[in-house]
DNA sequence: TGACTACCCATGAAATACCATGATAATCCA
DNA sequence: TGGATTATCATGGTATTTCATGGGTAGTCA
């Protein structure tokens, strides 16, 4: 099973191309053809993919519920309808479509963060803010942690400044 | 297996024909001949539509019910009986029967919208209006159901700030 | 005959495949 | 270990193909 794991910023070029990371491609291309599943997420300003075993899970949630009924159809559609498979091209690039760029208020970069059979793809600035109350949220939940989210949160920005996109926090 | 994802607004030209999305139509030639079965939905003014697997998730619905029974006679109306296998031309064109237009209510533009197994056909503002209700209701459905939805979606607020009027292939 | 159908071709725009480059990261060898 | 070499990768630009749409024309069935 494909495995995405780390958090990368690529940008988007005139064209609305945008490079995949290559560990992300890597994972994809092993299990399937040269594509990727996205979809607007129903949790926030942002877009979920992934490749097969995330379709899987998706039809599973869909097979609990009755063919041809209206709660099915629904879901379907936030699921499948508002979704895309996007392949990329021979260099690792995809198009967003511009209603998933509005959507998740993506202008000119992307933040691909891996979260083992999935990832997320968000606008940094939303994607930091996201961190920020993650880390706060997990600083009451649990102070022991605090420490390490610091040294963590500390260690630079996100975003890049310019060159080839940065990898998980090194 | 066909596999439709994705929604996408084709017009009406004024001989009546509709182009089939490309990747929809890919999908039922790798399985089928150029052909694609319709029938008008029984939740709503849209349509139902979708090639070998489709039809074949009809008969397990149908051969659920007992041989002869008024109950089956009545599906099988519903479901086979104002069905239809609509053939597409080279240029990957169909034309939709009056009836169904009406039905569907459809003037100058459809709408596709893929489901996986299936995908539906529908005129453009019923589409919206249907989309916005999915909306309000998936997450109510996606709660109800058992963990998997929440492992692979997380939980959260479900209205997203920003949105879509139109399918991504313009 | 008249509407409808099945092919045929044309076209502009959009999507996609192909090629080039610079810069960084990884590798190799002394 | 350190410097040089190679490979990887994101990014920019160009060429080619796909695709939706419009129109024409000959066959077909009532």
């Amino acid at each position: 099973m494909e495995s995405f794991r780390g958090t990368f910023t690529n940008k988007i070029d005139a064209k609305g191309r945008v490079s995949v990371p290559a560990k992300f491609r890597a994972a994809l291309t092993a299990v399937s053809q040269n594509q990727v599943t996205v979809l607007p997420s129903m949790n926030g300003a942002f877009l979920e993919a992934g490749g097969p075993a995330f379709n899987a899970q998706i039809e599973d949630i869909l097979n609990q519920l009755p063919p041809f009924s209206t709660e099915r159809d629904q879901l379907s559609l936030m699921l499948v309808g508002n979704g895309i498979d996007l392949p990329f091209d021979g260099d690792g690039r995809m198009v967003l479509p511009k209603s998933f760029l509005e959507f998740a208020q993506i202008e000119d970069k992307v933040c691909f963060v891996g979260m083992i059979n999935k990832f997320q793809i968000w606008a940094p600035a939303a994607y930091e803010a996201f961190r920020l109350d993650a880390f706060k949220q997990a600083s009451k939940t649990s102070g022991v942690l605090a420490g390490a989210f610091n040294s963590m949160m500390g260690r630079g920005p996100v975003v890049p400044s310019g060159g080839r996109s940065d990898g998980e926090a090194t």
